[in-house]
DNA sequence: GATGAATGAGATTTCATTCAT
DNA sequence: TATGAATGAAATCTCATTCAT
């Protein structure tokens, strides 16, 4: 029962610090502004955290954890034809999409206030999207394999291309007017780029 | 020829500062930090900015002119074939690259250090994915004019799906082991995707 | 019972302190540290003390107290001759480095750690040295008296000096490499300088 | 000149320093305070010191210095009898005294507050009564050499047992409430038993 | 009586900025 | 114009002590 009081108590200071990060960035954001949106004073914090960085990598693993939580929960090999993968695209690119518009303080913190703050922190997001590549290019390897993608595609950097073109949109969505047509727009520029590309005659591109 | 002297100054300041965010942070790095790498008292960096964020906004403003200018090389209305498309996509990649690859901090800044400095900042960097995103969009806009990309593309989201794909990769290339393989392999993958797609039946997959 | 368990559970303390302090110092052992010791729980520590200040007094008195035990063993009455002082000045001398080295904790304490914490606490220690003083004055008194010792001398202000030479015997015999061996030449140093003193005629000395 | 303030600044410090240790001790003492004892910033403090136990080492060398080079003054080597010894001793125990009673700021530091401070100050201190030792040892071979001190003596603890007697007399002196009295006294009692001891016979007393 | 979570006063230290020279 | 000494606001972190359970 301590155990969970003190699991609580530093998930209500992880849930204040992503106020925080998110609203005034890592530098500007004070211990004591943390402790104070709970109500708490300022000393407890160093109960529950070793230090500001400490806290820091707490919220950018929180937030980590739910991406990839969020790219993994479709099965790579579960499509056999291309209608199915397209589906399959979108379901994805409209998750993480949703992950950042209903919490806006996720992306905030991932997109503009996580680098800078400490070098290691620059590398273990580095790190998040080598994993993402890796998922995504699971996709695309089941593709190849079905026969619904061509083969000899260079797996490894198209996901990587393919990833660039997630999460470019999801920073992008987040900062619109109109986020849903956005992130509706952004899908169906994705599924263009991935499946057909833009040339008038695409079957020709392809053999360039 | 004072005027002429403190322009040279003033560069030299802006050389200074791009070391020392690259290598510090906007953070960490120092005003007289900044100052010593030009044997320079720091007190004088006052006559030639207002502050430690005027000199960042300066270096960030440097930069950002840099890639306008890379990527306004080449005129978006010149390419009248397929072919010739796909040859400026190329050229753009690669100069967008070399760009980075050729002096390294401005990247470690740009990908780095940028965010999270300052809000206003935050905005301007995304105004400069805007202003390429336009500029990206005349390349597609002149290839549906001249027939040589489908009709009916939505342009605008399009080009902000190629410009997430040309600075990820400009951010993949500048950490990867062997950059030119790497280069080389983002812009393959690119050129894939704006064209022809990963689709087997990339025909088919067009008009879903 | 319960009182006898209190006072139990007091000397528990005050020997986790000393441990504590001995290693520490007085500023950087923790009251948690000291609880830590005897697996208490640091609120517990302030049903037994007041203050942390408290159990330093509560230390000093201790060591204070065995000090002082120490240096009452013998009975300055006790002697008559000139040799039977010698064996008893011996005896003490032995007495009190055993004190130390046998438990070097009060040594670090009572020569490194003592002062510096509390105005108060200076007077205190200063004040041991005085009650010792006049202790091995009674000596000197006695034996002038039964003239194994010279008449007219200065037995307050010799009693000072010899204390001195048994303390700074004390402590450098602890941070001795052998420290019997160390001991051993203290104890002979002070006997010379307390019985003949080093002049090749100290009876012309005398006389000066 | 511009070295010169800088010497001047940080010996302002310095003394600022001893007032506010000798009045305090060094944990109570606070850099705030050394600061604004001269009506300096006390941001400035760090400008000259990096940090307060680097203050608090430069005060003690200070200290140390100048009992060193009061204990240096006379030569070990220029006395040739008995009675030019003890005048020796006289001068020697007035001017570490008068360093002391002129100065009370410097007996406060090192016989109150210097120990505890940190453990490589102890050793240091350690250290000085070690160099003192093997200066007060040059005398006393001196004397053996000589011949108006016993041969055989075992100079090397018969110097440390001086040297107690010399710090043990100066902290006594600078608490007395008549400290020339007490100089005296103590000047005293530290011929006595150095050159005659105190037994009726002395000769009979070396002999044993 | 025992516990340890919570508290917040308080100190050190940093560094952007100012300004007298 | 150039300098760098001086400044002091501000922030992190520690820990003795309290008190509800």
């Amino acid at each position: 029962m301590d155990q969970a009081r003190t699991i609580t108590k530093r998930d209500e200071i992880i849930s204040a610090a992503i106020d925080a990060f998110a609203e005034k960035g890592f530098h500007a954001a004070k211990v004591a502004d943390i402790a104070q949106r709970i109500s708490m004073g300022h000393g407890t914090f160093y109960r529950y955290f070793g230090s500001k960085l400490d806290i820091f990598f707490a919220v950018i693993d929180f937030i980590v954890e739910k991406i990839q939580a969020e790219v993994a929960v479709d099965e790579p090999d579960a499509t056999n034809t291309l209608s199915e993968y397209r589906d399959q695209i979108i379901r994805m690119g409209k998750r993480i999409f949703s992950l950042f518009t209903e919490d806006a303080r996720l992306a905030q913190i991932i997109f503009y206030e996580a680098y800078g703050a400490d070098e290691d922190l620059n590398r273990r997001l580095d790190d998040l999207y080598n994993v993402i590549d890796r998922h995504v290019e699971r996709y695309l390897v089941n593709g190849v394999r079905k026969g619904f993608l061509r083969k000899g595609l260079d797996t490894r950097y198209l996901s990587k291309a393919v990833r660039s073109i997630i999460f470019g949109g999801a920073k992008d969505v987040i900062n619109a007017r109109d986020r849903d047509l956005a992130a509706q727009r952004w899908i169906a520029a994705a599924v263009t780029l991935m499946l057909s590309g833009m040339a008038a005659d695409p079957e020709a591109a392809a053999s360039i």
